[in-house]
DNA sequence: TCGTGACTATACTGGTGAGTATAGTCTGTG
DNA sequence: CACAGACTATACTCACCAGTATAGTCACGA
């Protein structure tokens, strides 16, 4: 049992309690004790809770994009690629409620600081970026017929902005049951057609 | 210059300093303040902090449902009902900054406290049924055509929350430049043509 | 073996802000 | 007039928590 990176392990830790808890409720104790260490430790690789605060979010931004790219390796039908790049999403945007909490929290201190807007304006931007790609690609290939790709993957972002904004008081709209309903429409934005399937 | 209603006016500006700040950044010092008046006067009022939070969400949902019955009083034509309340919901809800910030503090309360949550979700199940009257009306006398109106509505109420979260960190979405867009949008949802005119 | 990076353990400071306490004032009503 | 409701003015308590301080430990690589 070594520790590889503190500093990671920390932020993964604050995460995980930040997407519990939220971020007013925990304290820099309760991030150390997460990471089995002292505030002394934390102290040592984070200059303050701000700082931790932005490494959770960057961690956040990472698993994204590790858990998005790694999802599509082994697949080849363009298509496909953004039908399971959005079950994906659904799933662990909404259902999954610790990542819903998280973001919500980051949303809400993003209203008055401006850092954090500015993170995260710039990850919305690079998985807007990610989306389109695989949309322009299944257009050219003919796979796929949109008017505007940008637009739709604009509408399908938003789409899924809101669900996870209702979510926060009408948590039916993110269980289980909904998600296939959910999957659908948001891939309907983009004229996709999906259908739910056991596993 | 009398007061008539001591408690209402410390809703009122308590609502204005959160819509400014944020819920935690406004003190109770400020919210007595505000109201030209001691802490003493405020907690003769109120029992807590929390109470004061209450009483401003019940002043914003008030003020919402006021406003939306008074702009239609005059209106006859159903449709033209519908656009009109649409209008003054982006106008409201999306461009006027203090709306918009309000809410999302709300929301992020909502996150972790029941009884906001539970306020939040009657307020929007109330704005809900208000739009869906209109619609159904609409649809009975032959002025618009919708396969189902609750879903139309539903949607239509879904993407304004959706560009409420987004405006966060892009705020060119909500400003005046954009508003006839996305107007034009929310009705082009249910079906209804709009084009913006001056005034 | 010396030094340094990465800690532990524990104690402390200092600011903030919710909520309380108290003594006294003003105003309208029975 | 008496009394109560609606305050003002001011001072205070108390808990919480970010951040600091300090002294000591342990593993390692040069």
């Amino acid at each position: 049992m070594k520790r590889i990176n503190r500093s990671a392990d920390f932020a993964a830790g604050a995460f995980d309690l930040f997407a519990r808890r939220g971020l007013d409720a925990v304290t820099m104790d309760d991030i150390a004790a997460e990471g089995r260490a002292t505030k002394g430790s934390l102290y040592w690789h984070y200059k303050s809770k701000d700082d931790v605060i932005e490494a959770a979010c960057r961690h956040y931004y990472q698993e994204w994009h590790k858990n998005a790219h790694r999802s599509i390796a082994l697949v080849s039908d363009p298509v496909d690629k953004i039908r399971i790049i959005v079950e994906k999403s659904v799933r662990s945007c909404l259902i999954d409620e610790g990542n819903r909490v998280f973001t919500m929290e980051i949303l809400a201190r993003a209203l008055h600081d401006e850092p954090t807007r500015e993170g995260w304006r710039q990850f919305f931007d690079s998985v807007r970026a990610f989306y389109l790609a695989l949309v322009e690609i299944a257009v050219e290939v003919g796979a796929l017929e949109l008017e505007s790709p940008t637009d739709a993957v604009d509408m399908m972002l938003s789409a899924m902005e809101g669900y996870k904004l209702r979510a926060v008081f009408e948590p039916h709209l993110c269980s289980k049951a909904e998600e296939a309903a959910i999957t659908q429409h948001l891939l309907g934005l983009m004229n996709i057609t999906w259908s739910p399937e056991g596993e």
